[in-house]
DNA sequence: TCAATCCGTATC
DNA sequence: ATACGGATTGAC
């Protein structure tokens, strides 16, 4: 175990003069290569010269199959089971043991979950490495600076002031002088589970909760609580949140409450040489809470005993590159392997959340109804909205009359509104073809848009609805006779619909009001001071509200709901109610009798997810909709596989799965329309959809990989792409 | 009969 | 990928 200086993992003999050693001289290398076929440990001949430094863990050369490939040593061995010669482990790249046997198991079960080859995953669980970092750590032994999270905008906050452990003092954090892992008085009290799943981490238990945060809540100081208490236990805590924003609010939630020492902040857009720095910081021990994006759920943390996942229904959590895996499965099988607890949190829930609690694998972590009435805003549902304002200003914007006096009231009483609008380039705006007027609806004044062109995904029943007729973004209501009231020209040209537009027309109908944008064209903003101003954001990029966290905006109106809903994808009611909590969340409770704390949302009260965001029921909705995909047969009621490629190659892989033991319906394959782009010489591809009882995902998935593995070995051309539980479809 | 080449298969 | 073995081919 003796660290020795790097220049001695050179070859000081001749090739020919190595010697093996004497005890366990067999290497298992994980070979970095990326054939199916080869998705095995291969043994080599440790040399005498390696042995201090060959140990499981590190990253070596070997010679594979005529070349130098790296690798990573699994593990040392007394003997092999191959039958002939065993090459040398030609170098060891660097003494530091990063591939830790936890995380490699972990990679191992990721790569046999989503059919793909550990040599994918190993490749987004380790960051590249910096030669430069691990030399100036092992000499200087110097901790990473992690003052700041990138991106971290919280300039409200004392910054370079080290903060004492425990002494929680957030700008927003109303539970001073609570002592971590004190169940009874953080603000876990107001769950009644809470404080039952706090004592679970404090004890070390390998708790598994789904957790529903009630409206307004201080969720990063909830999981810095949660992290807290699993420090105490004395193992570390990993929490994975969707993007920069929420990273840099739960770092400083951990800071406040455990100081800077041990809580690192792991994010791609750190650059590879801070990244690495932090993420060897980790390995080392040297920190016991890691705060990170997607990758860090591969996070080598010592001694893991709290895994968290924060808004699990956002896409980001979905990892793009093969073989696709998302961040609560990999925390479901880490805490399975390593005995951790899995704490799975949102305002929202999703159907794969909530199968976790039907299973009873998780449990519940869910307010009263109560509770959740108190905290939360009263919504309104403007389907066939009636009634309009009168506009107070000619040639103004006008709204609906409710979403004008919700707004109204909130701004009288000295409070900012959220107004949430579709993502810019989401959908075609319109005007007029002539004078380019903006097409207007008739009735509440509100822009016309296109429901979405041409669905890109066309999945299941009731695919290919085509271009339909323009519909009111604020109301909805279809416009099937359009006119131009300035030239009557009855022709449209499309643009794009953004936020700063909204904006514009929102600030004409609140004059002399400030309008600010975040997300969109505009910079996402992190916060907005508690003023009465509009605050125009994108789903996603809503801004919190400085000060007390009781009491954020005092209205939202929800723009985007019709323009959600008319997507042609199954999960839409489900996002759809995600964002629309994921803003109504940040507005104070109803007050005022129900003049202030409103939320206003554009679309049809009957609809599912209008009735959730009513009655603040997402478990309810999580429910209906786990059960309707269980009687359609979709994610996660099911375990799905999508096969896709070539015709041919498509047709080879069904045919080795129909022979494995796997109780398989097949649908399709059908022809997937060709790809926008340089792709039109290209001959067509399928897609077939797999699926199996949930008990049997596992042997899917090894049949999947094996009909991989067969067309690897023989080199067939065309590649195939698997993927199990593919977002679009479920 | 031997060498050059082709093809298939394993890759430690 | 490359490398090796066995089969195949072709020239003597």
């Amino acid at each position: 175990m003796a660290r020795q200086s790097v220049g001695v993992t050179r070859a000081v003999l001749k090739r020919g003069e190595w010697r093996p050693v004497a005890t366990l001289p067999v290497a298992r290398v994980a070979v970095d290569v990326p054939l199916a076929h080869l998705d095995r440990p291969f043994d080599y001949r440790v040399p005498e010269h390696l042995d201090d430094v060959a140990v499981p863990g590190v990253r070596l050369r070997v010679r594979f199959a005529g070349r130098m490939v790296d690798g990573f040593l699994l593990e040392r061995g007394e003997d092999s089971a191959h039958a002939g010669q065993l090459a040398w482990v030609d170098k060891v790249v660097s003494p530091e043991p990063v591939l830790t046997p936890e995380v490699a198991a972990l990679c191992r079960a990721v790569a046999d979950r989503y059919a793909g080859v550990l040599a994918d995953v190993l490749r987004l669980a380790v960051p590249p490495r910096h030669a430069r970092v691990e030399a100036e750590a092992l000499s200087g032994g110097v901790v990473a600076p992690e003052a700041e999270a990138a991106g971290d905008g919280g300039a409200d906050r004392g910054d370079g002031v080290p903060v004492k452990a425990g002494g929680g003092d957030g700008a927003r954090d109303e539970d001073d002088g609570v002592r971590a892992g004190d169940a009874s008085g953080t603000g876990w009290a107001r769950y009644p589970r809470g404080p039952a799943l706090l004592e679970a981490l404090a004890g070390g238990r390998a708790a598994h909760a789904v957790w529903q945060a009630l409206p307004g809540e201080a969720w990063a100081q909830r999981l810095a609580e949660a992290a807290a208490a699993t420090v105490r236990a004395g193992r570390g805590a990993l929490l994975v949140a969707a993007d920069q924003r929420d990273v840099a609010a739960l770092h400083a939630a951990c800071v406040a409450r455990l100081g800077e020492q041990g809580v690192v902040a792991l994010t791609a857009e750190l650059g590879p040489a801070e990244r690495y720095r932090r993420w060897l910081a980790v390995r080392r021990g040297r920190t016991r809470v890691v705060v990170g994006t997607r990758s860090a759920a591969f996070a080598p943390l010592q001694r893991p005993g709290l895994l968290a996942v924060w808004d699990d229904g956002d896409d980001l959590h979905a990892e793009p590159r093969a073989p696709y895996p998302h961040v609560r499965d990999v925390l479901v099988l880490r805490a399975h392997a390593a005995g951790a607890a899995l704490l799975v949190g949102g305002f929202a829930r999703t159907t794969e959340a909530h199968q976790l609690v039907e299973s009873g694998w998780a449990r519940d972590v869910v307010a009263e109804r109560a509770t959740v009435r108190a905290a939360a805003p009263r919504v309104t549902a403007l389907g066939e909205a009636g009634h309009l304002a009168r506009d107070p200003d000619q040639g103004a914007a006008r709204l609906p009359a409710v979403a004008f006096e919700a707004a109204r009231a909130a701004l009288q009483a000295g409070r900012p509104v959220l107004v949430q609008v579709p993502r810019a380039g989401y959908l075609p705006w319109l005007s007029c073809a002539n004078c380019r007027e903006s097409a207007r609806c008739r009735h509440c004044a509100g822009a016309l848009g296109l429901a979405r062109a041409s669905p890109a995904v066309a999945d299941g029943p009731g695919a290919g609805d085509g271009p339909g007729p323009p519909q009111c973004r604020w109301c909805g209501r279809a416009e099937t006779a359009f006119r131009c009231p300035v030239c009557a020209s009855t022709r449209l040209r499309a643009g794009v619909v953004g936020a700063g537009r909204t904006a514009e027309e929102l600030g004409r109908a609140f004059p002399g009001t400030t309008v600010r944008s975040s997300g969109g064209s505009a910079p996402v903003l992190d916060h907005v001071p508690a003023r009465p101003e509009l605050v125009v954001a994108t789903p996603g990029a809503e801004p919190t509200v400085e000060g007390d966290p009781a009491s954020g905006y005092g209205a939202a109106l929800l723009l985007d709901g019709w323009a959600m809903l008319s997507r042609p994808d199954l999960r839409v009611a489900e996002e759809t109610l995600r964002r629309w909590l994921g803003a109504a969340a940040l507005v104070m409770p109803s007050s005022d009798g129900g003049r202030l704390g409103r939320v206003v949302v554009m679309a049809d009260a009957a609809l599912p997810p209008v009735q959730a965001l009513i009655r603040w029921d997402p478990a309810w909705h999580a429910a209906t909709e786990l059960a309707a995909r269980g009687e359609v047969g979709f994610p996660p009621a099911v375990r799905m596989a999508s096969v896709e490629g070539a015709a041919g190659a498509v047709a080879e892989v069904l045919d080795t799965v129909g022979t494995a033991p796997v109780d398989v319906d097949v649908l399709g394959p059908v022809e997937l329309p060709p790809e926008p782009g340089p792709h039109a010489a290209e001959p067509p591809r399928e897609r077939a959809l797999l699926r199996v009882p949930r008990p049997q995902g596992r042997a899917l998935a090894a049949a999947l990989a094996t009909a991989q593995a067969l067309r690897s070995a023989r080199k067939a051309p065309d590649p195939v792409r698997v993927r199990l539980d593919p977002p679009e479809v479920g």
